[in-house]
DNA sequence: CCTACCGATCGGTAGG
DNA sequence: CCTACCGATCGGTAGG
């Protein structure tokens, strides 16, 4: 955040970024002034202007620069694992562990979805989809027969529906629910994403 | 919609709350306006201010009724299904089916985590509790013994995240992805929900 | 249920 | 990078 690397005005820059994403997560969009990340950034808001040229702009640098694919897609491009269980063991626990360092990050993505209608999403796509592909292929030919019964796009979708479903319900139900909803839930969901919720 | 039952100020009262859900769902709540919800019912800003104090209170009731759990909880408590897989494969169905009929509600729900901090969350979870922990021991019931590795919170949690895994997920990649993402997905995400990915 | 208004704040710009 | 400003719009109210 303040890396010597950069310049004055890169470092002003960044600063406002990052008063801005704070502020996005907080309120909302549409709920965020401009003033309000010139004051949060410590700079006039004249000059702010001076660094993007209008708030639409701001809102979309934060969204890409903080989206979760940036440190999703290699770690999961790396992941150990000896057979398709450990890996996808390893590979979720490793990603939803990340995530969990990230408050708000699925703030910026409900704003994104409601406010802007998704625009930015197949930027966002684009950029994923050939490495999630390569990632699904790997876990094919991992399973060694186990996942053929799944086609690798389904695969794809209920990998990133496994994010949601532990993070969204965690969202909703860790501040009001006692903790038995909680401990141990990401094992759990891992355990019930591999072999489902049935004993054979 | 326009039940005859209803005398006149509940019918604009009605119109005002069916305005604004649809404003709120296309633009958030701050990027709404209390002048757009009334020129939407077809009645003078100040008119509205007859039927709610403010803005905050329009959202609070456009939320709370339009909340899926109202359709959801009964259609969990009369399912039918001999064995727990029919039982399950039964309520997810109607479940997911009968959410694809209520487009935005998910939005409402966006709105009400960014913009309001989920200050409403707890009123609905007061609401919803009791007969959730009543479907989840339904379950176990049925599932003689085949879910017993579970606890029943769990069930619960991961119940309500199949249903977040499989709408989100289509929320971000129907629009971009290709049809392979969405054929099928329903009855393959119970599938996996049930039996999970890996074949034994 | 409407008209007409309040002070405050909005996104954005000129000009230096 | 700042000051000072623009027109437009905001949530809400008075008064009938």
């Amino acid at each position: 955040m303040s890396d010597e690397s950069l310049s004055r005005g890169e470092r002003t820059r960044e600063t406002i970024l990052d008063a801005a994403r704070q502020l996005f997560i907080q309120q909302g969009y549409h709920g965020t002034s401009m003033r309000q990340i010139a004051s949060q950034a410590g700079i006039a808001l004249g000059s702010l202007y001076n660094h993007f040229p209008n708030k639409a702009e701001v809102f979309r640098v934060v969204f890409i620069d903080n989206h979760p694919y940036r440190e999703i897609v290699p770690l999961l491009l790396t992941a150990e694992g000896d057979d398709i269980e450990s890996f996808v063991r390893n590979a979720a626990t490793r990603l939803l562990r990340s995530l969990d360092n990230r408050p708000g990050f699925l703030n910026l993505m409900f704003i994104e979805l409601v406010e802007f209608n998704g625009a930015h999403i197949s930027e966002l796509f684009a950029a994923v989809f050939p490495q999630a592909m390569e990632i699904a292929q790997r876990m094919v030919r991992l399973g060694q027969g186990r996942l053929d019964t799944i086609p690798p796009p389904i695969l794809i979708r209920s990998f990133l529906g496994l994010f949601f479903s532990y993070y969204m319900s965690g969202l909703i139900l860790d501040p009001v629910a006692s903790p038995e909803f909680s401990e141990g839930a990401l094992d759990q969901f891992i355990d019930i994403y591999l072999h489902g919720i049935l004993v054979d």
